[in-house]
DNA sequence: ACCTAATGTTAAGTATCCTTTACAATGAAG
DNA sequence: CTTCATTGTAAAGGATACTTAACATTAGGT
């Protein structure tokens, strides 16, 4: 359902997963477990993340199959 | 921490809790605590909240305190 | 071959989201 | 004043996010 560009943007800042859960506030596991799309999170962290990655929101999650 | 604007952009709709809940897949009550700043919804659900409202994501949902 | 950094991946537990159900408060319309 | 739609609120429970801890795998450097 929810699809994401975290790692490919991660990788063009050359943030570990380390890097980017420090910078977010969260662990390296959660980070995986995103970019794996293992599950969605909160908005919260999504704006964080966005954030660090220097990007709208939209361009690093988007639900899949919306027009 | 989390701001958010659904409350105003909702009315500029015309939608109701109820609606918008309809909207988005989401009970009236789950719209009525997001919009008094109970909790954060997931990014799913914010996605399809900005979506149905029709402005991007950060436009509806925000950090507070950020520059 | 060894060491280290980075990642993958699980399991268990805590925290938070979200629903269902229920009842109260408000306000507009008759 | 009554009725109805809307909203506020709260408790209980299910679903999902997130953490901590642990161990495995991969790749690069020495």
């Amino acid at each position: 359902m929810l699809r994401n560009r975290v790692k490919e943007l991660r990788a063009r800042h050359d943030f570990t997963q380390s890097d980017l859960g420090k910078l977010v506030g969260a662990t390296r596991q959660t980070i995986g477990m995103i970019e794996k799309g293992d599950y969605a999170p909160s908005v919260l962290l999504a704006l964080k993340i966005s954030k660090a990655l220097r990007v709208n929101l939209e361009e690093v999650f988007w639900i899949e199959g919306e027009e």
